[in-house]
DNA sequence: AACTAAATGTCGGCTAATTTACACTTCAGC
DNA sequence: GCTGAAGTGTAAATTAGCCGACATTTAGTT
């Protein structure tokens, strides 16, 4: 059954399973679901009710464009993953869409003001959402003082290993990834033109570090890196 | 009397408005209280038990020291903001202290399992709380931003702009800023080096702009900015 | 198979900003 | 008033990495 499936949805991420099956329905009932493919542009700023938004499969980026019509890209969003409002508090000055990087994806989404109403229900749940902002919060802070105080070089090598980590199939200390972005894409997360990310990986490829093409990356040696 | 005193200091936060007196006496219980002067370093990570801080007075920055030895500064700290472990959550990676900037500073302390209680008991608080620790982010996320897509030049300028209509006080379009901070501090803001720093201001002064001592910033007109 | 757009590779010039190095100024503490 | 430490001013050498310009490769579409 379709509010069912939603259900399990929800109950999959750990912030919601300490809820019960008719509290999750509660944010069920004006739910949204939808899937979409690859290079799809999805805009969930300003234009919507507000909404909290869960990535059940796949992988987006969150770009940012700037007065200028610079594109940044603020974060890669994984499966499993919730974005959107998450501070519970809209801004429209924030221009930002979101870009579909795997061949398909399916986002679960629900209304900010119903998920408000449940955490007044339950201290419990708002406490585990604190923390779990907090916990972003810090990981961006992370990224970003790195972004700030290294040279390029370290920046890409970070960056391959906090990806090695987060998705990559570790097998001995060689990690496979499955490469879903563009060096373009690695550029601009790790702050560089596309010359210099190009240039980077290369070196890494001829000092026998890694192999790279469009479809996977190898880390031969992760303590390499 | 001495716990009336710290009641109405944390009364004084817009986040601690909606609490009853007895609520907010259940904080003070334990709560620490501190007095500074200019110089002093507080530690806060680590060593003691996790606290949640609020500067009642004065002027404080907070600044990482990386496994290299280097200094970044994180945050500045004003009059009124809270500090210390907002995402409830402790992190003993991180190295951190807390610098005295003013001449002198009152901070008020209190314990995160006693906040975590008291937010268990009061969802409206939990809520705001997830908002204010989502407003911390998403300027910590601007400032960020501007430091890595923008110039030393501009950065100084959005640094100045931001500090004058934090603290600055306004006549006409000029802007008087009580400067607690050396070059090197305001360098170390921006990101950019000591020297920079200075020759940036100089050339900013050489354009009358603005007028630069120890003791304050009198900025001609916060437009030419 | 042919065509096209996107992605990748490569190069040299250019510039902002770091680094190194040193002189001068301010100020607190003796 | 003297002294040392911290803060500020300035300048030249060096460099990382951006930018423009172009060639080549890959993959999807008709």
């Amino acid at each position: 059954m379709y509010e069912d499936l939603k259900y399990w949805y929800l109950r999959d991420h750990k912030l919601f399973r300490v809820l019960s099956y008719s509290q999750i329905k509660q944010l069920c009932i004006i739910t949204g679901f939808k899937t979409a493919t690859k290079g799809e542009i999805i805009y969930f700023s300003s234009s919507d009710v507000p909404r909290i938004f869960l990535l059940k499969k796949g992988n987006i980026k969150i770009v940012a464009v700037d007065e200028d019509g610079n594109e940044t890209i603020k974060d890669i969003i994984q499966k499993g993953d919730l974005f959107g409002e998450l501070t519970l508090e809209t801004d429209d000055k924030v221009e930002e869409y979101a870009k579909v990087l795997s061949d398909d994806v399916s986002i679960c989404s629900f209304l900010m003001s119903d998920f408000e109403d449940l955490l007044l229900k339950n201290p419990t749940l708002a406490i585990s959402y604190t923390k779990f902002v907090g916990l972003k919060m810090k990981r961006i802070k992370n990224s970003y003082a790195n972004l700030i105080s290294k040279d390029a070089k370290t920046r890409l090598s970070q960056f391959l290993k906090d990806w090695a980590e987060n998705e990559g199939v570790r097998e001995g200390n060689s990690v496979r990834i499955e490469n879903y972005l563009t060096q373009n894409d690695i550029a601009q997360i790790i702050c560089t033109s596309r010359q210099t990310a190009t240039q980077l990986l290369n070196e890494l490829e001829d000092n026998q570090v890694l192999i790279y093409n469009r479809k996977e990356i190898l880390i031969q040696d992760i303590t390499q890196l």
